[in-house]
DNA sequence: GATGAATGAGAATTCATTCAT
DNA sequence: GATGAATGAATTCTCATTCAT
């Protein structure tokens, strides 16, 4: 049984005592980090530099200075690395999400929280969130990576609950499509990780706090 | 006209007088035949459904009913079939959005037309676009594939202006930016392009209509 | 029954009326001329310049200004090609040689006749005498190419035949070997076609005479 | 020391300092595996029989017991295989040619050093001989072996100049040109290649102070 | 005579992965 | 943990040749 099963379900269940699977996996894998650790954020770096398929397991290898079949002394495959990448990922701003959401505030404040938790993750998950964007088409046509979508329909209701929340409120504008409208605040998140460059004119939040001046008030003058 | 020097340079659309060290190439792309538009159309679906890295030469071949080899008869590489796919929806939306330009309406109805063809494209180049926003990163590494950018710059010019004389001539908030504002309308309606499906709830039109709605006037009630 | 075994043969035996096992001669080949007389010029050139197997059939096409495919109106294949080249050559030589043997004169000016003539041929042959040095190895690996090597043993008797003659008149030193120093004199004749560009310091004869002072007298004062 | 630096740029001497864009490389070629070495006389070998071209990679995979693509273990292309058999042999024989001309004997000793020098390479280095011979025509067109052409050149002001301090110091013929009479002399060794084989009726210096005989002194009685 | 489309066999090369040492 | 050698399957591309029109 192999590392891919054992991947299978959500990131969000994976948390503290799997491993089992693990083919090679010294002890838990969180004390098999450092290195590990290590091999992992080189990688996601290449990966969201060039995208997976181009990065060769090879390039990875010698980023480590290390020989391409020393990586299997750490993962099973290349796909588990990219695996890892994305799932600590996904682990860490559902479980941001989550806790905005179980603050119960009211819909408008709830969706600023969600868009300056979504803008925050751009700084220190960009490799990750840029191979999501780039590799999402690849990726997400192999079984390994079908919790991915499960995770994206949870995110989903959040946020159109969100939105539907506030328009029964009367907080929101009832003439909006609230599923439209969370895939283009998605989007348009996310996808700026393609030209967000930390240390920019503007920061992470300072990009956030412009969104949601633009989603909530429109670009025109009133 | 701007467009048509634009594309100087951009293989896809070298016709007349080129003949120097090009292995094909009698007859101008213009005059190609109706077999290799075929073939480009065939190569664009599974280069957007697969990604171009992912989509083989045989895969193309096999759509078409013909030996790998044989595509070598109407192209000189791979890479010169995605070129003629982008290079032609590029030429498309920049004629369009210079004849908008061109016609001198005021910077909101501007904005509104550019939005308009943008997502007006979202269905007769679908597989461009998938390929525009999959496999950009990749793409743009390639010397060949220089002119894309280049034709991105000119393309945010135009937008960029737009915003600014709005806000100049008080139709737009002074407190946004025109470069960031500019980038979310435009990776809104690309990215759309993974979800849309020509016959679903909303039409291309219908989806600018309500990204305009949110845009100009945000989603809170007033 | 293809052109391959209309070949076998020596050059020298396939002169006028040949042809019979021909596959597409229109007439004799003594008529079909023209056309394929200049498609064979040109492609003795490009053999002489990229190699034989480096010069593609598109190659030649091209500088003949029609399709690859239409060559094969003239020629079978790109070997018999060659073998036009090639045959052409050693035809006219081997004839030139018997000529000289026929005078019947002595052997120090006999041999200085066979120098001057192979000398001369380095400009009317340049193409294909450079096919022969560069592409000889590979060529002769092939049955077709098989006269080639009886050719080169007829020419062998006579040069030898002749040092021979002149060592036991007393013209030549007996202690030089007759076989080896034919192969000096013949490489060294031939390979200069690497070099020898007519319109340069010295012709073709004038070449002929300095290595016919060098080889008779030797480069020593005496 | 001229060879050093002569050699500065070839690939295959790279050795110690570069590390750059090279895939492969880690310790110096001197060092490298005596696997490596197998490979190239293997490779050698076919090169010399078939012809660079006409030997494909997997022909020396098989010779290998291998597969192709093992190769690739070893070797960035086909082509770094040749230049390593290439440079390998112009490396030694322009040393060795060096050392003759430091020596300072008198010009006609010096030329008859060079030339049992180079006969004495026919066997050690047929193939790489054979290759230079035959493909030379073909590997001359890379930009990868430009230096090829350079080497030879230095060596031709070698044995020019020794030519002419001969004729200066009357030993040699004032009526003979040196760098026609260098050509021939060259050709004529290398092209021995050919037909050379060790264990013949003569050796390779055998045939050295045959051709030195003729050179000197021609082939007439005194 | 020529075109244009295709074939089919094979070329060099890449690359994730395995495994004995 | 790492090396070095190898695998094997796939990839892009080439090219002589065929043939219906």
């Amino acid at each position: 049984m192999t590392t891919t099963s054992a991947n299978s379900g959500r990131p969000g269940t994976r948390g503290a005592g799997e491993g089992g699977g693990r083919r090679r996996g010294k002890g838990t894998p969180a004390l098999a980090s450092e290195r590990r650790e290590h091999l992992v954020k080189l990688a996601a770096e290449l990966f969201a530099e060039k995208g997976f398929q181009a990065t060769t397991v090879r390039n990875i290898a010698e980023e480590a200075g290390i020989l391409s079949g020393s990586l299997y002394h750490h993962f099973d495959s290349k796909e588990s690395i990219v695996d890892e990448i994305l799932a600590g990922f996904f682990n860490e701003i559902m479980a941001a999400y989550q806790g905005v959401i179980d603050e119960g505030k009211n819909p408008r404040d709830t969706i600023a929280d969600l868009v300056r938790i979504a803008f925050g993750t751009l700084e220190p998950h960009r490799a990750a969130i840029t191979v999501m964007q780039n590799d999402w088409n690849y990726l997400k046509g192999m079984d390994r990576f079908a919790y991915l979508s499960k995770s994206e329909d949870e995110v989903e209701k959040m946020w159109v609950d969100t939105i539907k929340a506030g328009q029964a409120g009367g907080l929101f504008r009832d003439d909006i499509d609230p599923k439209l409208t969370y895939r283009m605040i998605r989007d348009t998140v996310w996808v700026a990780v393609r030209w967000f460059r930390p240390g920019g004119r503007l920061n992470a939040q300072g990009l956030a706090d412009h969104y949601l001046k633009v989603m909530f008030d429109g670009i025109n003058t009133h």
